[in-house]
DNA sequence: CTGAAAGCGCTAACAC
DNA sequence: GTGTTAGCGCTTTCAG
């Protein structure tokens, strides 16, 4: 240890290093000093290794290219930061990873403290879970998944999301609302979906397969679900399409088919885009906070991590979910209020 | 070490682990089995400390929320996966940090082995960098910076981005171009705008500074942007503008003047959003292939690491500019041509 | 081909 | 208050 030159041990360095009580004024002061004029950096290497523990987080994610997961790992990244705590980050190629062992094995080589799970909840993704989850060597909490009893996870309520929309567009007047789903191989889109349904069915409207097309997320299944939609649905009148991208390109076919937004067909989407405020019109929409998911899911994850030390049993509220919000602006309008009063 | 209940001592095992040559094959299976079914990992930790190098990068960026910067990190994360490089991630609340020192330190106490900068360039935050990068134990390689001599970098071209855009606008027939620039402390927008100026001076149109407004990359600052400059260039027949944002909301604009898009006003955006392509019209646009700039800066950054390893001097081409590329759609019309071509 | 000893940079536990 | 000893889990070096 360089910083030995003050004379004395390197036990004196570490304990001012870590701030501990048993040194002198003065001789902190003389060790500090040379530690800033050297610059000295402590390894944390070697310091993780004799602790058994690394201060480091793992995350896995997908899609960072999306918004989405991108948003939630800007959340991520901060509240690390705030807690004290590195970060890994992995990226699977993939949604569906073919090989979850070696998403996983690489952080817990690095003896990470703790891991985020932020690859969405698609098909049987999330199957092995159970499983593997109990003899995991360190805790993990999952993002935006079904919950499930005693698996740690913070969600956005997806199904309250869809509820939102469609009884925004019910207030407004519409009655024949349409629906275009995101893959429902997620739960996310399932999620949203069954809002949709549920709040339909609630309202005394009926539901029938005819009502909805299931696109992929992108802006170009979203044109061929609402050209689908509009040929097997012609009498509807509004539609919650269940991301603001899919939004924009339903919004696209309108124009090309004369199609008047909102007068004849209401839109709602879902995401909140940065660019959704300036469509044409601008997208009445749902917000999810993204960024608070991820806040929220490094805390859960840092408690995990804190009380387990402490020997703790981990009891406390392991499920969080947030709640979205209706960002009302021009795809949607009240005048259907009017017309649609007898319905 | 649990793997020495094969009866061998910890070495053998270091051996097999690291496929060294020195060992029976007899003996090499039998370990290997004990591994596999413990499931034993190496700690990268202790390998870390011993070998003096962790095999670990850093990348330092900011908004993370936003598109561009995410693309980017998405290319750093599968470039660094392939490289076999672990990634830690650390995001500055700022574009422009008040501390350097704060955001690089931790990743140096981790040991990593080299660190990519992705915080764009603005102001004079990259002023600290020639003193700074000299003293630095290990290599860094710059994201998006003006190229200087002597410090690795990875770029677009972003003053040809502006010239595709206007050599577009002007084969098209449109003569009286206006510009929305990014906000000017940011190299990228200076690039762009200059892009912009010179193709129109080389094609001997005057350029004034009536001709062009300075926004600050929001939508928002776009709206504001575009009426405005309507009101001073009033003859402008089109404009670039200098990201899809920005131009997303002069069509807006467009929209509510009622302006016709792209017969009174061609737009030529930047960024290539996967949105702009579901624009009402589309949006022509240039292109930056920002996951190619996040692998090709982490190629470089492990070229030079190993280059170091191996005691050689540095020497290969170490500022690389990759081009952006003009995505033609329906903002833009050729049939100015037809009223342009005596101009 | 295999094992024993030493040490990476730090801190916990115990002397003094 | 401070120094000494030991050891975190690995790999390197050198003997056998």
């Amino acid at each position: 240890m360089v910083a030995k030159e003050a004379g004395v041990s390197t036990q004196t360095v570490s304990r001012v290093l870590n701030d501990r009580p048993d040194v002198s004024p003065e001789t902190r002061r003389r060790v500090q000093d040379i530690i800033d004029r050297l610059g000295y950096l402590p390894s944390m290497l070697a310091r993780s290794l004799i602790q058994q523990r690394s201060y480091t987080l793992g995350i896995i994610t997908a899609g960072l290219n999306y918004v989405g997961p991108s948003r939630a790992l800007n959340g991520v990244t901060q509240q690390a930061e705030a807690s004290g705590y590195s970060l890994f980050l992995r990226e699977s190629a993939k949604f569906q990873p073919d090989d979850i062992q070696s998403l996983i094995r690489p952080l817990l080589a690095r003896q990470v403290d703790g891991i985020v799970w932020a690859i969405p909840d698609i098909g049987s993704n999330h199957g092995w879970v159970r499983k593997q989850n109990v003899d995991l060597p360190v805790p993990m909490v999952f993002l935006t998944m079904k919950p499930h009893p005693n698996i740690p996870s913070v969600s956005i309520d997806n199904y309250k999301g869809g509820c939102l929309a469609v009884e925004h567009l019910l207030e407004q007047g519409y009655r024949k609302i349409g629906h275009i789903s995101g893959p429902l191989d997620w739960w996310e889109a399932r999620a949203r979906k069954a809002g949709w349904r549920d709040t339909l069915a609630n309202a005394g409207i009926p539901v029938t397969d005819d009502h909805w097309v299931e696109g992929n997320w992108s802006s170009r299944s979203g044109e061929k679900a609402i050209r689908k939609l509009l040929g097997q649905y012609p009498e509807m009148d509004s539609v919650f399409v269940a991301n603001d991208q899919m939004a924009l390109s339903t919004m696209r076919v309108g124009f090309e088919e004369g199609i008047s937004i909102p007068n004849k067909l209401g839109i709602v989407g879902f995401d909140n885009l940065p660019e959704s405020a300036y469509f044409w019109p601008s997208l009445t929409t749902i917000e999810q906070d993204l960024h608070r998911l991820g806040c929220t899911a490094v805390e859960m994850l840092v408690d995990i991590i804190e009380a387990e030390r402490n020997g703790q049993k981990v009891d406390k509220k392991n499920i969080i979910i947030i709640e979205p919000s209706l960002i009302v602006r021009e795809s949607v309008t009240s005048a259907m209020k009017d017309t649609g009063e007898f319905n």
